[in-house]
DNA sequence: ATTTTTTATAAAATCGGTTATTATATATGG
DNA sequence: CCATATATAATAACCGATTTTATAAAAAAT
């Protein structure tokens, strides 16, 4: 029996962040205490709460004494974001890949498989499980790392991730053959426990996606 | 005319923050929003805003409707740390000294200047002064990186070595001589414009700080 | 005697209202 | 007509009180 926690904190907190990632909160508007209480049905007090962890967080932007907004977006900011995540994460699944067991290499078939097999999906034609494809991609990338013996370098590479598929989010399409294929490439790599090889393909990977996000983004 | 910002919960954020950093609240105690109240003159809502904005930056750890806790201490975690501050301030050296400007190696003569001044002071016996050498130390190793070119890089590197000053704090004794050669090192190299060598000399820097405080943590 | 249930207490989560600050509109003078 | 000063409205910052939840203590049951 799993205790359901739910506190109107938290969950503001994630519907908040999931809207600023996912663009329903546009790029620097102001985010108004009063708008925000009827909008997520919650107390200014506990709304300031949540804007104050989404501004360490790097989501919004906090003004003293003029309020808060969500924070801006940028060519240059976008970059940093990505060179970021390829510092963080390929450190990381250097790591991992060196150290990671038995169990490590059976998660990263399994959240291999599952991203595989909706990739298929997707380069099929059928684009309705965009949300789900999102969520495996999400769950390789970190399920890759997950050996890495760092959970400051985890919990660090989370928020980083999420600020670059806020990115991703602002461009309508996607690059899903080659995506498929890069993704298959860092598997490979990790399994025969080419570490040096993988964060080469993790390094392609990304700096295609950086490229991808910047041709169609429209700032 | 500079205007001074000092909102309630700005300054108690400050005060919170350099309470846990040097000690004044120890580690995994608790923080019980009554106490804090008469501690820091805040109501509880502004201490609650100031805790979720330190829970993020990972300096209090909240635990949803149990409270908030100053973030606990072991020496997995600032082997963690430690390794963190090497990846992401040896990558921002690399690149700054490789785009640094004039202005940039001015104020890094400068930065090297005063920490050297206080360092003899200290090597001579002085002790008086260890907040500023504190605060030196901080500031040049945040020059040598500000040419990076990188906001995120940089703010991410501020709360790191926040984080690793806390350890830093933790044991009683310093390493005057030796850091102040190792600084030397990395001073030089960054004139010289030689990037890998100061990236090595940075590394050495943290490794030995991060033996010598391993060294004297009691835990 | 140990476990379970009930009750009491302490503390966190949340809210609505008050005060202080900033932004906007209006008026006044050059 | 523009710049500056003043009044008004909008909104952020802050606090105290209420509601909800968790912890501790006491009572009841096995």
């Amino acid at each position: 029996m799993t205790k359901i926690i739910n506190t109107v904190g938290s969950s503001t907190y994630e519907r908040i962040k999931k809207d600023i990632i996912f663009g329903n909160l546009a790029p620097g508007s102001k985010l108004k205490l009063d708008g925000l209480k009827e909008q997520y049905d919650a107390s200014v007090s506990t709304l300031r709460e949540t804007l104050n962890r989404l501004s360490s967080d790097g989501f919004v932007e906090a003004a003293e004494q003029r309020g808060f907004f969500v924070r801006s977006v940028s060519r240059e900011d976008l970059a940093e974001i990505a060179n970021l995540r390829i510092l963080v994460e390929c450190s990381a699944l250097k790591t991992s890949i060196e150290n990671g067991d038995a169990d490590w290499e059976g998660n990263l078939v399994a959240a291999h498989h599952k991203l595989k097999l909706v990739e298929e999906k997707m380069l099929s034609g059928d684009y309705s499980q965009k949300e789900t494809w999102k969520r495996y991609d999400w769950e390789f990338h970190k399920t890759s790392i997950e050996a890495c013996n760092s959970q400051n370098l985890m919990s660090l590479h989370a928020i980083i991730f999420d600020k670059y598929l806020r990115y991703q989010m602002l461009v309508i399409t996607d690059r899903g053959e080659d995506a498929a294929l890069e993704h298959q490439q860092i598997f490979d790599a990790a399994l025969s426990r080419n570490s040096s090889r993988a964060m080469e393909a993790l390094e392609i990977h990304i700096r295609k996606g950086l490229e991808h996000t910047l041709d169609n983004m429209k700032i």
